[in-house]
DNA sequence: TCCGTATTGAACT
DNA sequence: AGTTCAATACGGA
């Protein structure tokens, strides 16, 4: 059974962010969409919710200046043992930094699954959070984006990676 | 069970 | 230096 999530946006320079909150923390946090990025259930945010989106809004600004965020808001992530152990894998990259597929393959201890890591960084709920694009391929390249591959090369630019 | 994947490294033009 | 290709783990249908 789905409850549904509560959604509010979050203004930044880049666009209108838009995160999704379950009763346990950050679950969603969507880039800005070309249409429409609509607000629901906003009003209705517990005081604890608000309390996360502070704690969202400024971790989001910190990763879009090329900034470790201070604090982070609980997480509420929906996914596989396997996706989870990636995504907290990928938390463990610094700013400033990158990995590629096969190192974070190597971090759970699974070194041959390259290619499910990817699969799973694609499957992140929580793009910039969850630095998914300070991942790159073995040889320097870009690889891919789920939020679009513009995203990716901007955020690495604003940490001052090159590629 | 089969298919696709945000990979990789080696073997080929 | 560019291209093809098999290996490989996992998730979705």
């Amino acid at each position: 059974m789905k409850v549904p999530l509560i959604e509010i946006p979050i203004a930044t320079r880049e666009g209108i962010f838009l995160a999704r909150y379950s009763e346990n923390g950050l679950a969603e946090l969507k880039f800005p969409q070309v249409g429409r990025a609509r607000a629901a259930n906003q009003e209705k945010a517990p005081a604890q919710i608000r309390g996360w989106q502070r704690l969202t809004e400024a971790a989001l600004k910190n990763v879009l200046s090329g900034r470790a965020p201070k604090k982070f808001p609980p997480l509420d992530l929906v996914g596989t043992d396997f996706q989870r152990s990636v995504w907290n894998a990928l938390r463990k990259t610094s700013c400033g930094k990158t990995k590629s597929y096969g190192e974070i393959a190597v971090a759970i201890g699974k070194p041959k699954a390259v290619r499910a890591v990817g699969g799973a960084c694609g499957a992140n709920p929580v793009p910039v959070l969850i630095p998914c694009h300070r991942v790159l391929a073995a040889n320097g390249k870009i690889g891919g984006f789920s939020g679009g591959l513009d995203w990716k090369r901007d955020l690495l630019a604003r940490e001052g990676i090159k590629i």
